[in-house]
DNA sequence: AAAAGTATGTTGGAAATCCAACGAGGTTAT
DNA sequence: ATAACCTCGTTGGATTTCCAACATACTTTT
């Protein structure tokens, strides 16, 4: 297991820590590996959170369904990032799915087990809550992000939105982006082919330009 | 100024320091209050936070606006409650207003100085910490809850997902909400009207009663 | 008490989105 | 190489939302 944790030793969430305070660390907050295939749920709609998850290889993505089955996807996740902290450290039941994209292989940290340091390890349990409070933090200013492209009220601002948080990120007019268009529509709470059209009007107009990931503001 | 933080003594925000830290608190996080009158902007998109406020008396709002006008209403800040505090963390500029709907006092409190214990007071950092912690998590359990009624594709399925989800928070069939009409399109992103619409139509079909901010899911 | 202002509900036409279906181009599997 | 599959863009009709305007009830101001 510390093995695994060598290849995010420079994840946000353990950075400011001793290597030789991992493996007590792993100890005292009860780290248990899990793998997962493609296409496999990790966590499920419902399910009450006591650990939060890193991500050790592979890629996640969370996701929503409404009754019908429409799917929003509220982020994707990449190695070393972590996801369920929020509702872990507060107890709560999930809002939402995780599913592994790619055969993906997850770190579980008992968040219960952050706020009570143990006498032996206080000095990485001050560093991990600082680390966390950054992290979620800025998962914050993210979902805030989120909220702004979607409040707009038709398609073509939100995907201008979307394009100049993307383009203010980048510091630069061109830039790729993460999405492909499925997920992009979702991540938008819009109809995929709607937003096709949207994006050649755009083009059209002389607004944006773009190619698959690729886009350029003008 | 203790006697202003006096006020909100029992808020999550200090809650378990001692009445005798709060002083050297005040002190070392730069405490500063200032007030506002009804309408006034508190913050304003755009700009750097270094501090985050906890509201000591009046009422606020956290508002985006769109380049047409079109306000979205993010949430409600009612006393004893914090704002601005993930983006004054991570250093970032504000993506949002903050509005007063009524005569307002806010204490200001700095941001850069938690994570920086002075050794004379490092028992109320500790503490302090870590409530931050679990009031951020807390708002990014809403946060995610937001996204999950604006991502539902209609007005009908984002006022069933809003009322379902108050049903539970509310552990009640029937509950009053905090937004009028206007603040709860708003929040969902919708039109007024159309919102007016769809809950007469909502009633018409026997699914909810409702009056004024009173509601009753069937 | 009258007037002004505010919140809510209703309406009908304009505009945008959704939905289903299809085609073009590229990738993967056999 | 062929077939199967996937992504992206396009189209047209059905549906929904938006928008502006107005009616009603209630509250606040004068």
């Amino acid at each position: 297991m510390l093995e695994d944790l060598e290849k995010v030793k420079d994840s946000i969430l353990i950075k400011g820590i001793k290597t030789q305070e991992l493996s007590s660390m792993l100890g005292c907050l009860r780290g248990v590996i899990k793998k997962y295939n493609k296409g496999e749920t990790v966590i499920s709609e419902g399910q009450k959170l006591e650990k939060f998850g890193i991500l050790i290889e592979g890629n996640l993505q969370i996701v929503q369904y409404d009754y019908i089955g429409n799917k929003s996807v509220i982020s994707v996740i990449q190695p070393k990032q972590i996801f369920g902290e929020a509702f872990a450290y507060v107890n709560k039941v999930s809002s939402f799915n995780v599913e592994a994209i790619e055969n993906s292989q997850v770190l579980f940290l008992d968040s219960n087990k952050l706020s009570t340091p143990c006498e032996n390890c206080c000095t990485f349990h001050k560093q991990l809550v600082k680390n966390l409070l950054f992290i979620i933090s800025n998962k914050n200013v993210n979902l805030t992000q989120k909220i702004e492209c979607m409040s707009k009220r038709t398609t073509k601002e939100k995907l201008l939105t979307f394009l100049s948080l993307e383009s203010i990120k980048n510091k630069s007019k061109e830039f790729y982006i993460q999405y492909d268009r499925q997920s992009l529509a979702d991540y938008l709470g819009v109809e995929r082919s709607a937003m096709s059209t949207e994006l050649s009007k755009l083009r059209k107009d002389g607004i944006i330009e773009f190619e698959k990931n690729w886009f350029k503001l003008l």
